[in-house]
DNA sequence: AGCGGTCATATTCATCATAT
DNA sequence: ATATGATGAATATGACCGCT
């Protein structure tokens, strides 16, 4: 009320897409500063009183900003990416599986989070912050336990192991009557089956829309399993009967 | 005794930024 | 300066079997 909030999107436009500013590293509080700093009507009160409407300004014009900019890294990701790699490297490569989950994020939504998106990816990703990312993690910091890709492949001198060959899990069993039929596959080792399973099961949509850990048996999986529906850790058990 | 691979969800953990 | 909200990422879960 004290201030014509909206008034000032070109001056926050301004900031936010200045060449020498990251959307990462930038953050709600920087573009404040600086805006008091640029415009001599905005004093700390003014910012004070209308905190959280200029907030909001700000993430709207984030958004902009930030949609522009992805656009330019489609087409020339030189800078940014290179920056990226640059902190990638720096920092540490925190194994990700998941990639980007999901970039359109309602808007409410988005305005609500703005703050922690930005600084959140942008601090993570500048590193410095906490540096020892991994120590401090504590409980948590043993990354990949037993997918860590580990395929020792080659050598092995001599008669080291053969357990991908043989071992525990590379056995083929002979499928049972239905499973064969379904599988279309005489002999498997389990966790094979189980990937095939899953795949039937996905395919079919036979996962418990409230529990999806629980599978819905069609007429074939019941020929397998003698159940209407199975939990998926039970189900890989009945497996290796 | 434990590791290895397989699946999806649930839970937990830590970290971040803002708000008070 | 601390408390809190929120978010992302990682791990645990459960069962199988054979080998080191």
């Amino acid at each position: 009320m004290s201030y014509d909030v909206p008034s000032l999107e070109p001056e926050i436009r301004a900031i936010l897409s200045a060449p020498d500013v990251d959307l990462r590293t930038i953050s709600a509080k920087r573009v404040r500063k600086q805006l008091m700093e640029e415009n001599s009507a905005l004093t700390p009160d003014v910012v004070k009183e209308n905190k959280e409407e200029i907030d909001t300004l700000i993430s709207q014009v984030f958004e902009e900003v930030s949609r522009a900019q992805q656009d330019s890294e489609d087409e020339d990701d030189t800078q940014t990416n290179k920056r990226k790699n640059h902190e990638d490297a720096g920092e540490e490569a925190p194994v990700k599986k998941k990639k980007k989950s999901g970039q359109e994020e309602s808007d409410a939504k988005l305005a609500r989070k703005l703050s922690n998106e930005i600084n959140g990816r942008a601090t993570r990703g500048a590193g410095k912050s906490r540096s020892n990312g991994t120590a401090k993690k504590g409980g948590r910091a043993k990354k990949s336990v037993t997918t860590v890709d580990s395929d020792d492949d080659g050598d092995e001198e001599g008669g080291k192991k053969k357990r991908r060959g043989g071992g525990g899990f590379g056995k083929e069993y002979n499928l049972s009557e239905p499973l064969s039929t379904l599988l279309q596959v005489e002999k498997m080792s389990r966790p094979q089956v189980v990937k095939n399973l899953w795949e039937h099961i996905k395919g079919n949509g036979l996962q418990n829309p409230n529990n999806k850990r629980e599978i819905i048996c069609d007429a074939s999986m019941k020929a397998i399993f003698n159940v209407d529906k199975i939990d998926m850790f039970q189900m890989n058990k009945v497996l290796g009967q």
